[in-house]
DNA sequence: AGCACGCCGACT
DNA sequence: GTCGGCGTGCTC
């Protein structure tokens, strides 16, 4: 006999461990290493992974044993258990927390608990009463009942009622029913002749099917012939038809089709580009390409090249894309080129369709994924290449437990296989550019556009000297003149207004009053559709008010996010443009993306007004001018990427324009038009802009010159929050290296979130190999705090965003 | 985490 | 004696 070693679903530190559990011998030849299964644990029975076998030992009789497994095919391969070690010990999470993190949403198991009645005898009248008549109820029942619970304890201690712990599953598979003729061709035409005269349809059926023998699914065939199930029903009766279910995958992309593409001729650049990768495939060599390549210089073709190379090997490809919603036009080239070879991941999909593209992994069906950040796990299992498209993406940071960089795990994964990582960017991350300088990571770049244009010229506009000419407007005089211009032409704008999240507050204009969240400081945020006050950082909600709360007046008014103001002054400057906004609120439902993009592209609309997403990925023909209306605005967040992220932001903007056959114009309006990100962003000079981003870093002592480490303390209680944070710093002060800082504690930027206040503390670091350790110990210095009293700690290793 | 167990104080 | 509240400790 052997035993199991399992990680349990109990997302604790103490549990953090694998439990060893007997293999009862009807599992003996099924179960293997990375089987999902139920265990007994204490009074209940969870979900676990099977991460180890061995044999038994001295202190084996007294396990418990596996209740039951849960796959046919291991849910996680052995390759998968070791990475979501190692991702878990890297940013100081739990095994479970990190093997949840792997797979899609419903292989997470619910638990339900039930009572059932074990005896005919009468039970106490309470019980009685709540069981009323039945044999099994559900927990909450007896939860919700006045019923004490020494009562429920006797009944369960008699043994007249036991208390049953449920696993439940949320898999849910699709099937579609199926028609097939029950009979042989001529047999259906004997069938014919029984059928009456004017019974027309149910005799086309069986016409039909003297035609087409094979299946055929019921949907299709009543549409295509005009008729009801019950006509088939009547048929199925018979004994003529057959019909039975069969399991389908879900198909996303059922109503496209995907043009096919072939493999366009490299240009010099791309060819030396993509040799090295090639060898690096041929050679079963692993290796990090950094691709810088600005926008147009043909990336996506060196990636689906490299991609067909792989597959000729029989191997299989990752490729991450940020938000891939954004970017239906990525996902058509990447199906136009590799067909049903593709499986698409990213958040737009239901619960259901995810499933089923990760199930077309799992079971080899498909060779390519293309997807956002968690398809980096993609259970395959000889993969020949990773590409991280856009690798400056924020999005490629998970900001929840387990807080990992997808390109982290690339890197990792790719070590494993052998195989090459790509990523792909015009404006890399300083710390991936200054390990490509270093040698670390092997740098290309393509900095001619395949079409040969040259990047539109860019104009800076400064706003100070509009004002000071008395143009009180958003729009300088140079951009109205631009987009006039533009429009006669019959041509498209793009307009970005570079403001973060920012979307409609409610505040009175008499007093001054601004609408606020009582848990958490934080505006609330209006919604038109409901005419309610949502909270964005809780679930508050309440409705809008008629009068202000303070002054009563009835002068409250919600204003709108910048996009609709921008979007009204427009209409008033240039009644004769049509415009098209695209902001948080516009693009709330589902598919309403693609939807306003569709009417864009199909030029319903002259200007294509927006935040952030109208930045990335977009390529429209007839686009020749870009309006940035305020590049500074996000230069003065607390954040050392904020010069970073203007510049990406910029370049990538910038890049819409004149993709095509018309040459484009790019507009920057600024009020600091002297800095270094806006100027070099304005000159495309990425170069200059690392060299002296670097030195600010350097002087800084921010990364790539140092890793950094946040710790986030919360606590309903604001001292305690804060005496802790305190308490924290000095721990680890006491342990690090002296050349290792560690800051704070400072309260977060937005200070209380959900009643609870919460501070920070930000760890600067060289080489401080066991700084997990320090973190680890300074965490279970608090431990029962943490569990009785709420305190809670959140450590965030390499932090994107500082909030 | 979730649950049992045990101790204590309040109340009938 | 009965009930609920809370602190403690364990889960293969």
């Amino acid at each position: 006999m052997t035993i199991a070693k399992v990680i349990v679903d109990v997302p604790s530190r103490q549990i953090n461990k694998a439990f060893d559990y007997i293999i009862p011998a009807k599992f003996e030849s099924v179960l293997e290493i990375g089987m999902r299964v139920i265990v007994p644990f204490g009074p209940r029975k969870i979900m676990g992974f099977v991460v180890d076998k061995t044999d038994m030992d001295a202190y084996s009789e007294k396990l418990k044993e596996i209740d039951a497994v849960l796959d046919f095919i291991p849910s996680l391969t052995k390759e998968l258990l070791e990475l979501g070690k190692w991702l878990a010990e890297d940013t100081l999470s739990n095994y479970i927390t990190a093997y949840q993190a792997m797979l899609p949403q419903v292989l997470k198991t619910q638990y339900k608990k039930e009572l059932s009645r074990q005896t005919d005898d009468v039970l106490s009248e309470e019980l009685e009463f709540l069981f009323a008549g039945r044999e099994v109820i559900p927990y909450e029942e007896f939860e919700q009942s006045t019923i004490p619970y020494v009562h429920l304890q006797k009944a369960i201690k008699q043994g007249d009622v036991n208390v049953h712990y449920l696993v439940k599953s949320r898999v849910t598979k699709k099937r579609v029913t199926m028609v097939a003729p029950a009979k042989e061709g001529y047999q259906l035409e004997e069938a014919l002749l029984e059928i009456k005269e004017n019974a027309k349809k149910q005799r086309q059926l069986i016409a039909f099917f003297m035609e087409h023998a094979q299946p055929i699914a019921q949907s299709a065939l009543l549409k295509q012939m005009q008729t009801t199930s019950q006509t088939v029903q009547a048929l199925v009766k018979k004994g003529i038809l057959k019909t039975y279910q069969k399991e389908v995958y879900r198909n996303p992309y059922k109503d496209q089709t995907f043009e096919k593409t072939y493999p366009l001729p490299l240009t010099e650049q791309q060819q030396t580009a993509i040799d090295p990768i090639n060898t690096c495939i041929a050679k079963n060599e692993h290796d990090v390409f950094l691709l810088h390549g600005i926008t147009g210089s043909g990336k996506t073709e060196v990636y689906l090249q490299a991609i067909q190379k792989v597959i000729d090997k029989g191997e299989e490809a990752i490729v991450l894309v940020p938000e891939i919603s954004l970017t239906p036009q990525m996902v058509s080239r990447f199906k136009g080129r590799f067909g049903s070879d593709v499986a698409v991941m990213h958040s737009g999909l239901s619960n259901g369709e995810k499933y089923d593209e990760w199930r077309k992994i799992h079971q080899k069906k498909v060779k390519v994924v293309v997807g956002a950040r968690s398809a980096v796990f993609a259970p395959f299992e000889n993969i020949g290449i990773i590409i991280i498209d856009e690798e400056h993406e924020t999005s490629y940071k998970q900001e929840e437990q387990p807080r990992y960089h997808a390109r982290d795990v690339a890197i990792k994964r790719g070590q494993f296989h052998h195989c090459p990582v790509v990523l792909g960017s015009a404006t890399p991350v300083l710390e991936s550019y200054a390990r490509a300088q270093k040698g670390v990571y092997k740098l290309a770049t393509l900095d001619k556009r395949t079409n040969n244009k040259a990047m539109p010229k860019v104009e800076i506009v400064d706003m100070r000297k509009e004002l000071h000419a008395g143009n009180r407007t958003m729009f300088s005089h140079r951009l109205m003149e631009k987009m006039q211009e533009t429009i006669q032409r019959g041509e498209q704008i793009v307009l970005l207004l570079n403001r973060r999240g920012y979307s409609t507050f409610v505040m009175c204009r008499d007093c001054g009053h601004v609408m606020e969240c009582p848990h958490c400081d934080i505006a609330l945020t209006y919604h038109r559709s409901a005419n309610r006050l949502k909270c964005h950082y809780c679930s508050f909600e309440s409705p809008m008010p008629s009068n202000c709360p303070e002054c009563t007046s009835d002068t409250i008014r919600y204003f709108g996010t910048g996009t609709q103001r921008v979007e009204e002054a427009l209409t008033q400057l240039m009644p004769e443009a049509a415009v098209i906004r695209m902001d948080v609120d516009t693009t709330r439902k589902k598919g309403a993306h693609e939807r306003l993009l569709k009417k864009f592209a199909n030029r319903e609309g002259n200007i294509l007004l927006g935040t952030q997403m109208i930045a990335k990925g977009l390529d429209f023909a007839n686009v020749t001018l870009v309006g940035v209306l305020t590049a500074d605005s996000m230069l003065h967040l607390p954040d050392f990427r904020s010069s970073e992220k203007t510049f990406q932001l910029l370049t990538q903007v910038s890049g819409r324009a004149g993709r095509h056959k018309l040459p484009g114009e790019v507009v920057i309006q600024t009020y600091t038009p002297e800095h270094y990100s806006i100027q070099l962003a304005s000159h495309y000079d990425y170069r200059q802009f690392f060299l002296q981003e670097m030195h600010t870093r350097k002087a800084f002592q921010y990364p790539p010159y140092v890793f950094l480490v946040l710790i986030t303390v919360s606590d309903s209680n604001h001292a305690k929050a804060v005496k802790t944070a305190q308490q924290i710093v000095q721990m680890l002060l006491q342990q690090v290296h002296p050349q290792t800082t560690v800051l704070g504690p400072t309260p977060s930027p937005v200070l209380r979130v959900k009643d609870r206040y919460r501070y920070q503390c930000m760890i600067k670091y060289k080489n401080e190999p066991q700084i997990r350790t320090y973190i680890e110990k300074a965490v279970d210095y608090f431990k029962s705090e943490i569990k009785k009293d709420g305190l809670q700690i959140s450590v965030d290793m390499q932090p994107y965003q500082l909030m």
